[in-house]
DNA sequence: TATTGTTATACTCTATAACTATA
DNA sequence: TATAGTTATAGAGTATAACAATA
């Protein structure tokens, strides 16, 4: 068993652990000013990344959650006022999910103030180390993803 | 807004995203031979690193949970074998939670098919990319981690 | 009186199944 | 009949509060 391996396995998990936890949410949307739960946030910033309205479906895809969480949600998220529902012109019974000004504004608070706390954690770090930095967790990211589908795709034959 | 920052942090994200599925958790217990839900895997494989009993306060304090959510666990665990409580000679108010044999093998299959999982991932990697992922997470998670404690401490002093 | 752990309870997050409407 | 989305339900994961026993 590789040592270094195991280290990182760990240090990633710890990560992971970290980056879960519900004081951390609590940290970011009060420095949001938001009162948004975790999926909220997620869909909102996933809006916001996409740079245009998308469809239930392919907000689950993007997210890796199935459609009815998404669905709950987009319907809170409609009656605070913060997207709208616009039918789909090209399919009758898709939805065009699609942000107001309003939830542009929280989406784009909560995404720079996650940007900023994490960039306050690494600014004493060397230039060049944090743009390894995004090289590898880039590289780590798509990698692993590729991984996790061909290992569900073989046990799902089985 | 520093664009390197942003797509680490994107990255980061999708990362957490996909470790967090379902799937995921269920594709490695399949893998590792055994069936634990996700909590009683972290319990079982914190004590496995730790190397020796813990209380239940320095797991929850580990794992960064609440106490009774390792008490449920833990009596859960104990019923099916897995770990046993021993009163702690010490301190009568406490418990040493230690790995049965049974449950020190059960650890260390969520342990390896971890890391093998992840490993398989990297496994085209050049060896210098992984020596510095391993550097750069562990470096990540210990700034990440610190730089909590203190957003935190200030939020709640205000 | 402070601390360790447990019990009881409730809330958050997410999945599955059954259904409706359109294609 | 297949697909997009919704409604209904259930389960996993975690926190808070109240309590017990010991320090």
């Amino acid at each position: 068993m590789d040592e270094d391996l195991s280290k990182t396995v760990a240090a990633f998990r710890q990560l992971v652990t970290t980056i879960n936890r519900a004081k951390t949410h609590g940290m970011l949307t009060e420095a949001a000013g938001v009162q948004l739960d975790r999926p909220d946030v997620q869909i909102l910033v996933h809006l916001l990344d996409a740079g245009g309205p998308r469809r239930v479906g392919a907000i689950a895809e993007g997210l890796q959650v199935e459609s009815p969480h998404v669905t709950r949600h987009v319907s809170s998220l409609e009656r605070r006022g913060l997207l709208t529902r616009v039918k789909d012109p090209e399919d009758g019974r898709a939805w065009q999910i699609a942000l107001t000004e309003e939830g542009a504004d929280a989406a784009a608070r909560c995404r720079r103030v996650t940007v900023e706390w994490f960039g306050a954690a690494i600014s004493d770090w060397p230039v060049a180390d944090r743009a390894e930095l995004q090289r590898l967790l880039s590289k780590l990211s798509d990698d692993l993803c590729v991984h996790l589908q061909s290992r569900l795709a073989d046990s799902s034959v089985r």
